[in-house]
RNA sequence: GGCCCCUUCAUCUAGCGGUCCAGGAUGCAAGGUUUUCAUCCUUGUCACAGGGGUUCGAGUCCCCUAGGGGUCACCA
């Protein structure tokens, strides 16, 4: 049974790296009959906002992350840590520090420029006399002043860092707000976390956060630091690479089964299987097995996937979730047959709707260059030719009605299919490329098929 | 810069001392299917960062070098 937690800090939108430890975390909890808890970092209160609370819990419901009990947010437990930093006060194991950010500052700079590492000096460590006036004063730990803290990775193993790493940290600001590497210590340890899982870049909090367990009694988690997401370029993920809001996946047609698929092999394995439902997830996954290094994000590879995933789901599904792309299916009557074709062809839901939108709705323009493409020599008279033998044609309900009749002119005209096929393409849908014309018309009826190639035909002539 | 972590195909990864002239997937290329495009199928392309050890035997263990990343706040 494991308990764990994902704890954003509430300053913008969830990404995909967010995302990713918070499924790591999630299936870990689920798959041990565990808890999982949302906590929200939000002790600086300056910076957090409601609206950012907001859109990572619209995205958990979206991917379909379920947390147990309230979202607890650090702003509404000052009280309680304030118990806590009097507590290590009256033991001494913490004391109040009158330096000011100013004099702080030059420290670091004098530091600095003799290439030292900036670092708190302990002057008020042991201070008794009288403190200056006129100074709010912050509350730092007493870090061990020698030896080392080691702690054992569940992904990297065993790490060690000498004392002198860490300095007496700042446990509360000088307007008596409580820290994050403090409020992080006691919250994981009173909402009982056994294992914290969380992005790599928290690696060196650990060691600091280990002090604050120490100096409280409190039993220590199991910690997984797992690497970062890079961009597909090999540096830090950015924006413009993928470390957009997840809803943005949302928007641009991904669906979420294909986003966590994607997001659990980024970083871990099981042989050599790609294709994991949450319940094999759940199944096969354990964040030892988590790899030490970062990966790069591969949106190539996420398409791949979405586009399996489109093709799996089921139409009365699809249709649903087309509707967020202004595509309205559900009670259409060729819903079953533009759903089957378009499934197979399509690798989001954004391109899907256009594409189904493009077979549905007459064309407004037509691509250029398949304009000068198609026609050549007696295309336009063959075009002419087809539209008739469509009026004449009896029982063309199905594509392969169609495709008879399509058959048959092409025969009968001893011309080869392109001839008739390309400046068709243009007329019924615009472009090249594109679904079966039998299929098209089929879909679209006779009567539309006629007019599509009349307006093609008359926008010619002028 | 100090400290910490990391290093198998372009990318995600398998590999936990011999079964690896390194496997799967994406991408890319070619071919097939398709009246077009896409899908799909087949084949191909491409890697153990470099150097030292240990060992009968190393992608797998150790060390060094190089490269990459992280971190050094009264942010989280």
């Amino acid at each position: 049974m494991a308990t764990t937690r994902f704890a954003p800090s509430p300053t913008g939108y969830l990404h995909i790296g967010g995302l990713r430890t918070a499924l790591y975390s999630w299936l870990w909890a689920r798959k041990t009959k565990g808890a999982f808890k949302l906590r929200i970092e939000d002790t600086d209160l300056a910076r957090n906002s409601a609206e950012a609370t907001k859109k990572i819990v619209e995205a958990f419901e979206w991917v379909g992350l379920d947390y147990d009990g309230e979202v607890v947010y650090q702003s509404d437990r000052f009280d309680l840590y304030k118990g806590y930093i009097q507590q290590l006060l009256d033991e001494g194991k913490a004391y109040y520090c009158y330096m000011t950010k100013e004099e702080l500052d030059r420290l670091r700079e004098e530091q600095m420029a003799r290439k030292e590492r900036p670092r708190y000096d302990g002057r008020y460590r042991d201070f008794t006399g009288t403190p200056p006036s006129g100074v709010d004063p912050v509350v730092r730990i007493k870090a061990p002043l020698e030896g080392k803290i080691v702690f054992d990775d569940g992904i990297k193993g065993t790490i060690t860092i000498d004392a002198s790493e860490v300095d007496d940290f700042i446990i509360a600001r000088s307007d008596g707000t409580p820290t994050y590497n403090f409020v992080v210590a006691i919250d994981d340890a009173l909402m009982g976390m056994t294992d914290v899982i969380r992005g790599d870049d928290h690696l060196y909090n650990t060691p600091k956060q280990i002090i604050v367990y120490e100096a409280l009694g409190f039993k220590l988690p199991r910690f997984y630091h797992v690497p970062m997401i890079l961009g597909p370029d090999g540096k830090k993920l950015s924006k413009r690479h993928g470390a957009t809001d997840v809803m943005e996946y949302k928007a641009q047609g991904y669906l979420p089964e294909a986003l966590l698929n994607f997001l659990v092999r980024l970083g871990w394995s099981h042989g050599d299987q790609e294709i994991f439902s949450v319940d094999e997830m759940l199944e096969y996954f354990d964040p030892a097995d988590i790899n030490s290094s970062a990966s790069q994000y591969n949106p190539d590879k996420l398409l791949w996937l979405n586009a399996h995933y489109i093709k799996n789901t089921p139409n009365d599904k699809l249709a649903k979730l087309l509707e967020e792309f202004g595509l309205y299916l559900l009670s259409h009557d060729k819903r079953e047959i533009l759903l089957d074709i378009f499934k197979e062809r399509c690798k989001t839901l954004k391109e899907m709707a256009e594409q189904i939108k493009e077979v549905l709705e007459t064309p407004e323009s037509y691509d250029e260059k398949a304009l000068k493409k198609a026609f050549k020599g007696e295309a336009a008279e063959n075009l002419k030719a087809f539209a008739q033998a469509l009026e004449e044609a009896d029982n063309l309900h199905l594509p392969s009605d169609y495709h008879t009749l399509l058959e048959r002119f092409v025969q009968e005209r001893e011309i080869g299919f392109g001839k008739i096929g390309m400046p068709l393409r243009v007329a019924l849908i615009g472009r090249l490329g594109g679904p079966d014309l039998s299929d098209v018309m089929s879909i679209i009826g006779r009567d539309e098929s006629i007019a599509r190639i009349e307006k093609l035909l008359k926008s010619l002539e002028g």
